[in-house]
DNA sequence: ACTGCGAATGTAACCGGTTACATTTACGCT
DNA sequence: AGCGTAAATGTAACCGGTTACATTCGCAGT
C-alpha cells in the first residue's frame, strides 16, 4: 500500500488521518472517546497504510509485558500439557500470552544466571509453579511478579496456591480396596520430598488407620511408567493384595511389570491410579483411578493470577477430586 | 539495599558506580570492552542497589520481543509435548524465550482479531508452526516474522520445514505386514485433508503396490484413542488380516475396541501404529510401530528458525525414522 | 453575546534501556 | 615534549508507543 521502505509509525497513520498521534493511539486503545469522524479516518489511514501496532512500545511505556509465564518441572511430560491448556484459555481471555519454561532446562541455583533472570517484572506479568521442588527464594525478590502455585507447591513461595484434593483422593482410593476387603495395602509414592506424595501419603494414612491398619510397604517411584514397572519386584516380595499408585503412569507401568511376573491384575492384585490420564481407560486392564480436573486446575490458576494481580489478596483453592471406578480393583 | 520507592534505573546504578550509563549498559551487554576498574564499579553498584535490568527497553531499542512462538493444533495433546520440550531446550541455548499458543483456543479467520494479532515482528521474533490446517494468507503479511513448520505443513506457507519421513514410515510398516504374509492390509487413517495422513497414505500405496496390491480399506480417524476405539466395528466389517495406524493413540484405542469384539491382537489381527509414544510400549499387547523423535524435530524446528533469521536460505529437513517391532504384528 | 461545561483533540514528556558518534585518556615512539 | 593511535568513556538521540495536561470546540442556558 505504502512505501515499501520501513513500516508505517504510528506518526504516519496520524499524518495521513489529519489528527495527531493521541488520537490514533485512542482509536486503539479506547475507541469509544473519539468522534466518529476521526476514528473512521484514523481507520481508513491504518487500511491504507498497512498500520500494525508496534506491542513492545505500548509494553515499556505500559510498564506490562503481556504474557505469564509457566514453570513447568518437565515439558516433555504429558500431565502439564492439559493444565496448561487451562492456563492458556483463561490467559487467552484476558489478553496475555503464555510463556513456557522447562526447569529441568535451566540452571535452579546461579544466583545470576538461569532462572533467577526470569522472576522478574520485565518478563513476564506473573508467574505459575507447577515445579514444587524450586528454591523458594527465588520468588523473594522484590522484582518478582505475582505468583501462583499450581498442583505441586512449597510452603516458602508465597502467593495463592490452587490444588488438587490429594489427601481426600488418596483416602477415597485406599477407602475404596478397603471395602472390596483388602488388608494388605502397599502405596506406590512418588518421590518422597514431592508435596503430592505426601499429602496422598496422609491420605492413605486417614483411610488406613480407621481399621487401625498400615501400608505393608511403601516404595518410591519416580511418576513415570519405567519406574513402576520397576517397582513390580519390590512390590511382589511384599506380598500386598492391593496396590495404590500415585499417578496413573507408575499404575499402568506396575501393571506391566506384574504381567511379566505372571502376576493377574486385579486376580493377584488389585491396583488403583491417581490423575485419570487418558490412556487410563485404555490400559491392559481399565484402571480404576481418582480424577482430577487438569484443565480446570489450570483454569483456576490463572483466574487466582490475574485475581492477584488485580490486588485481590491470595488465597488457597483446594479442588474436589473422585474416584473413578473400571476393572483394576476388585474383592479379595 | 536501597530506597523501598521506586526500582533502581539504570541511571541510579551508573551515578552510584560513577560512570556513564553507557559503561553500565556495556558491563551487561559486551563486560569485555569495559575497563577492569569500572567493571567492578558497576558490579558493586548493581549488587548495592538491587538493580535488575527492565528488558522492555532494550527490546524496544532492539526492535526484538527475545521470544519465539509456537502454535500448536492443541496444546492438552501429549503428542506436541515432547515436540515443545525440544524447540524450548534449543531457545533457551540461544537466549529466545518460548510462547505457545493453542490454534483450537483463537479466532483462525478474523482479518482483525485472533491470529493475525499474533503474527507480527513485535509479538514474537520467529514462529514455529506444528499446524498444518492454517490460512496460508495469514503468514504473507511483511510484518510476520520467519516461520518454520514442523510436523505438520502447508504448501502455501513460505519458510523452512522439517518433518519426520512419513512416506518412508508408513512404507516400513506395511512392507512389515507385507513380509509377514499378511495381504489384507487396512489403513485407519488421521483426517482426509491433513498433511500427515497425506503422506502416510503414500507410503502405504508404495508398499503394497510393490506386491499389487490395495488397502482393503481406508477408515478416516481423528488421531485419538476414542476414534481408534469406534472404528473397531468398520475394522471388524472389512475383514483385515492386518491395520496399520496413522498414530499410536488409535492403535491402542482400536486394541481396545477390537478387544471388546472379542477379537485379539495379535492373534486375529495384526497392528502397527505410528510415533512411538512411550504408552506404546505398555499397551495391552506391546505395539509394533515407527518411531519419530519428536524432541529432535522440536530442536530440529528451532535450529531452522535461527538459522533462517541469520539470513540463510530456507529448506526443507526430513528426519529418518525407523521401525520399531514389538508383539502387535505377527505372521498370518 | 457571553459564560460555563463537557467532549474531543493536540502537545510533549515519558517508559528504560542501547548505541552512533564525539571526546577523553593512556601510552608508546621519535 | 610532541605526536599518533587505540582503548575507554560520555552525551544525547533513538526505539514506538501512551497519557497527563493543556487547549480547542460545540452547544446549551441566561
Amino acid at each position: 500500500m505504502s512505501s515499501p521502505s520501513r513500516p508505517p509509525k504510528i506518526h504516519d497513520v496520524a499524518k495521513r488521518a489529519g489528527v495527531s498521534v493521541a488520537t490514533v493511539s485512542r482509536v486503539f486503545s479506547n475507541p469509544d472517546i473519539v468522534s466518529e469522524k476521526s476514528r473512521k479516518a484514523v481507520e481508513k489511514a491504518v487500511l491504507e497504510t498497512g498500520y500494525t501496532l508496534n506491542v513492545l512500545g505500548r509494553n515499556l511505556r505500559q510498564s506490562q509485558v503481556g504474557a505469564v509465564l509457566a514453570l513447568v518441572p518437565n515439558l516433555a511430560n504429558p500431565f502439564f500439557s492439559e493444565i496448561l491448556a487451562g492456563i492458556s484459555e483463561v490467559l487467552r481471555d484476558a489478553g496475555l500470552n503464555l510463556l513456557v519454561l522447562d526447569t529441568r532446562q535451566v540452571d535452579r541455583s546461579s544466583p545470576t544466571h538461569g532462572l533467577r533472570n526470569y522472576l522478574n517484572r520485565s518478563h513476564a506479568d506473573g508467574i505459575i509453579v507447577l515445579d514444587g521442588s524450586l528454591d523458594p527464594a527465588l520468588f523473594q525478590s522484590p522484582a518478582c511478579p505475582p505468583v501462583v502455585q499450581a498442583c505441586e507447591w512449597n510452603e516458602g513461595v508465597p502467593g495463592a496456591r490452587v490444588l488438587a484434593d490429594n489427601a481426600e483422593g488418596a483416602r477415597l482410593a485406599v477407602a475404596h480396596l478397603l471395602a472390596l476387603g483388602h488388608r494388605r495395602i502397599l502405596h506406590l509414592a512418588g518421590p518422597r520430598q514431592n508435596s503430592l506424595s505426601v499429602s496422598r501419603a496422609e491420605g492413605v494414612a486417614a483411610a488406613l488407620s480407621c481399621e487401625g491398619l498400615e501400608p505393608v510397604a511403601v516404595i518410591e517411584g519416580a511418576f513415570t511408567l519405567r519406574s513402576g514397572r520397576e517397582a513390580a519386584a519390590a512390590v511382589i516380595a511384599a506380598r500386598p493384595t492391593a496396590v495404590f499408585c500415585d499417578n496413573d503412569e507408575m499404575a499402568i507401568g506396575l501393571m506391566a511389570g506384574l504381567a511379566e511376573a505372571g502376576l493377574s491384575v486385579p486376580g493377584d492384585i488389585s491396583l488403583v491410579g491417581f490423575d485419570n490420564i487418558e490412556m487410563a481407560a485404555y490400559a491392559p486392564v481399565p484402571l480404576t483411578t481418582v480424577r482430577q480436573r487438569r484443565a480446570v486446575l489450570g483454569q483456576e490458576a490463572a483466574r487466582l493470577l490475574l485475581s492477584q494481580r488485580d490486588g485481590d489478596p491470595s488465597e488457597t483453592r483446594v479442588l474436589p477430586v473422585e474416584l473413578c471406578i473400571r476393572q483394576s480393583a476388585r474383592p479379595v
